[in-house]
RNA sequence: AGGGGCGUGGGCUAGCGGUAAGCCACGGGAUUUUGGUUCCCGCUGACGUAGGUUCGAAUCCUACCGCCCCUGCCA
């Protein structure tokens, strides 16, 4: 009620854009998908489309895509066709496609600048001595013995490497950073290679190419992106792309943000293990209904407009996650539920003979929509004394809680009559062949007229005007719910597809192929928009209904074996990485001033071994805190508040930049302490000091936060509280003493933090319990 | 001389010093000619751990623990 749904941001993204435009920092937003051309866009692309464009919409901004080919190896024309064509598919308006390689002359004029400039080399040595000067994570790496060379050779030499002067690998462009740098990424990175090949849009005009952390930043600075999104891996890069756009006179100036790639049970999205299933002939091609490709999942007969539900279902972040896959079923069934027509499939057909038929066929009016869908529509279905019915409808000795057809049992046919089974014939090899019914005429449509009721309905069809299908039933590619794993071609589910040849009924016989329906109690479908033709139907299953039978009987079956143990862990071999607490002590171990700090907090002012330590990590905090206690603070106060309140400041800039004084901060512990501030006010003074300066009192005076020492005002502010809140004093009174807490904050909005707390407390607690 | 990130019920996500919320899953019930749908109820279940600051901490400070990413001439 109080905030409107529209108006509350979704995520950290959304909430970020609307600072920047609210600030001014960005007048409007321009985003971008980038996928490299070199295989089909898959669900988790799916998630970043919807969040790019999403973005662009919502803000009224614009989304480029943007193929970003700068590796003429892997990149294919068919991938720029498939990725645009399920961009659009998706829902999103594409404009004009665009590409980085459009962009190679720009690039390649501000890397020679880069050269003139003494910040890249030419660099000749081979990969394997690339390699090893890099360093590790825990060492430096070593200057390359070309790095120094004139930016009049290096220029010369990478003019000749674009000319084709040289062969693949003889040399790179790099640019002149740090070989120091604890980001391994920032150790001279690439930014050209040589590559005599082909690219699929410039043909052979180039033999060089842009690596992508040279080219990522620079495609978006030339289309003006504002906000560059991409996922957690690339957290490392950032630091490269800010360098590049620091420092490169470029049109714009893009900032990169990252988000959490969706992880989705039992899928994989490795583009380079797609790829692997589709050329081993694992599965049929990249549109495989199997495949979490967004081609897969479309000739699947996924909507996109439930992807699209699915990934605002499942936000975003930047934790790590795995999304349950019955998120995306959820989204596929909510979507179908109030769309698509109901008809009769049976996919396992078993016979059913009714002995009291009079013989010829029924042809009965049957609703395409349940009650609760609020679509109108009909058709004829026949029935006739020789049906199919599901095999898993019928059962001999039926378990507890059976509803459907047995022995002596009496169900509904749906639209049609009563049944009554009475017996089974069997053929020679022992198995039932038939069932054997009577029916009850009496129950035309579906009703008794005597009002008795049967638990089970099923679903059936006619045996001689039943038109046969086929019908394909899918399951998860992988066994495993994290097939994501180096054994990953070990996890297939060898199940994954089971081609049944069923029956659907006669309506559906010139059915066009990409026609979704409900075959009832079976799940959703669609003919295959590949395979299926009149006379040789062919229908995927997209879900199953939810089945509450079959969880039931799962839970009554004995407990599945415990889960096949996960594969060995690799020993941890990652370098630890210090703490700061770790950090303090070797910076005093260098430094006998802050050593002597250490030990003369603990034993002259008797701070606690912590609270010394934290104060005496950084000579500037040091200095700060012994000259808060020099100005008069009293030593417990100035502890507090040095090492919660200041320490907390000086994360992001450090202290010397801080108006805030040491005599600032004495003033305003004095005045907490004399008790004319309480420490709400207190923290709000502070504030204002950090982000200002100026004195303590006056601050305080001018905005009004000298403590309530008025007791008559208390009261007032308390006793307009309770009447403020009716609600919440009965759930207080109810039992609820959570809500004091409310009732507090209440009080001290009220008074604009001048209210004393212990003060206000105790007097809530004491009206409120009258 | 390592660095960069992330930890909220079974899963996902919100929260930004003041009543821990939403969706999925799960469990009940009602309606039902789909063991579907819809509706209602429940979840006596969560803030990684430990200290500290505060009247009050998921939120601020400190330490610790766990997980992910980075040593391609891939993106």
């Amino acid at each position: 009620m109080s905030t409107p749904e529209e108006t509350r941001p979704k995520n950290f993204l959304e909430t970020l854009i609307a600072e920047h435009l609210r600030d001014g920092v960005h007048a409007g937003v321009v985003t971008r998908f980038p996928p490299e051309p070199n295989g089909y866009l898959h669900i988790g692309h799916a998630k970043s489309i919807c969040l790019n464009f999403g973005l662009a919409q919502q803000f009224g901004g614009r989304c480029n895509l943007r193929m970003d080919d700068t590796n003429p190896v892997a990149e294919d024309v068919e991938y720029v066709e498939s990725i645009a064509n399920d961009v659009r598919w998706l829902g999103f308006e594409v404009g004009e496609v665009l590409f980085a390689s459009d962009y190679f002359e720009q690039m390649y004029r501000w890397a020679e600048d880069l050269i003139v400039a003494g910040k890249a080399y030419v660099d000749e040595q081979d990969l394997e001595a690339i390699r090893a000067g890099r360093g590790s994570l825990t060492e430096p790496g070593t200057e390359s013995p070309y790095r120094n060379r004139p930016a009049a050779e290096s220029l010369d030499l990478f003019r000749r490497m674009r000319a084709g002067a040289f062969p693949d690998g003889a040399m790179v462009l790099r640019a002149k950073i740090d070989m120091a740098n604890p980001n391994m990424i920032m150790r001279d990175p690439l930014l050209y290679r040589i590559r005599h090949a082909h690219h699929h849009r410039t043909g052979d005009a180039w033999c060089i190419y842009p690596m992508y952390d040279y080219a990522h930043c620079l495609e978006d600075a030339i289309e003006g992106i504002t906000h560059s999104i991409c996922t957690l891996e690339f957290e490392n890069n950032r630091e490269i792309y800010d360098w590049l756009i620091d420092t490169l006179d470029v049109p714009a100036k893009p900032r990169q943000y990252e988000f959490a790639r969706l992880a989705l049970d039992y899928t994989l999205m490795s583009k380079r293990k797609l790829l692997k299933l589709v050329q081993s002939g694992t599965v049929r091609g990249w549109d495989d209904p199997r495949m979490p490709t967004v081609a897969g999942l479309r000739r699947r007969g996924y909507t996109a407009s439930a992807i699209r539900s699915f990934c605002d279902l499942i936000g975003v972040s930047k934790a790590n996650s795995r999304v349950d896959f019955g998120k995306l079923e959820f989204a596929i069934r909510s979507d179908l539920n109030p769309e698509v027509p109901r008809v009769m499939a049976v996919a396992r057909p078993l016979e059913v003979v009714i002995t009291n038929w009079p013989g010829g066929v029924e042809w009965l009016d049957a609703a395409l929509y349940p009650h609760d869908v609020p679509k109108e529509g009909s058709r004829q279905v026949p029935f006739s004394g020789r049906l199919y019915i599901e095999q898993d409808d019928f059962a001999e000795e039926p378990p507890a809680g059976w509803h459907r057809l047995a022995p002596g049992r009496e169900v509904r046919l749906r639209y049609g009559y009563f049944i009554t089974c009475t017996g089974v014939e069997r053929g020679p090899d022992g198995a039932i062949s038939r069932v054997l019914c009577t029916y009850d005429p009496a129950t035309a449509g579906g009703a008794a007229p005597d009002g008795r009721k049967v638990k089970g309905t099923l679903h059936w069809l006619s045996a001689d005007e039943a038109v046969p299908a086929e019908i394909r039933l899918y399951d998860h590619l992988f066994a495993s719910d994290t097939p994501d794993r180096e054994d990953w071609e070990a996890l297939l589910n060898p199940n994954s597809l089971e081609v049944l040849q069923g029956f659907v009924e006669p309506s559906l016989a010139d059915d066009a192929a990409g026609s979704r329906y409900q075959f009832e109690r079976l799940g959703y479908f669609i003919s295959d928009a590949v395979d299926s033709r009149p006379g040789a139907l062919v229908f995927n299953r997209i879900v199953t209904l939810r089945d509450s039978w079959a969880k039931q009987t799962k839970k009554d079956e004995p407990a599945a074996p415990p889960p096949a143990p996960v594969a060995e862990k690799k020993p941890d071999t990652r370098p630890t990485k210090l703490g700061r607490a770790e950090i303090r002590v070797r910076i005093r171990a260098e430094d006998a001033d802050l050593a002597a700090a250490y030990a003369r907090l603990q034993a002259d002012l008797g701070l606690s071994e912590e609270d010394a330590d934290v104060l005496t990590g950084d000579r500037e905090l040091a200095a700060f805190f012994e000259a808060t206690i020099a100005a008069g603070a009293e030593v417990a106060a100035a502890t507090r508040w040095v090492v919660n309140e200041v320490l907390r400041e000086v994360k992001d800039r450090p202290l010397g930049e801080l108006p805030l004084t040491p005599a600032a901060l004495a003033g305003l512990i004095g005045l907490v302490d004399a008790g004319r501030l309480s420490v709400t006010a207190g923290k709000e003074v502070f504030a204002e000091l950090v982000a200002q300066g100026g004195d303590p009192a006056a601050i305080m005076a001018a905005r009004g936060l000298e403590q309530l020492s008025d007791a008559g005002a208390l009261a007032a502010a308390v006793d307009a509280v309770i009447a403020a809140s009716p609600a919440q004093v009965e759930r207080y009174r109810g039992g609820n003493a959570g809500l004091l807490g409310f009732f507090i904050g209440q009080v001290m909005k009220a008074t604009g933090g001048r209210a004393d707390p212990a003060a206000t407390r105790a007097l809530l607690t004491e009206r409120l319990s009258s």
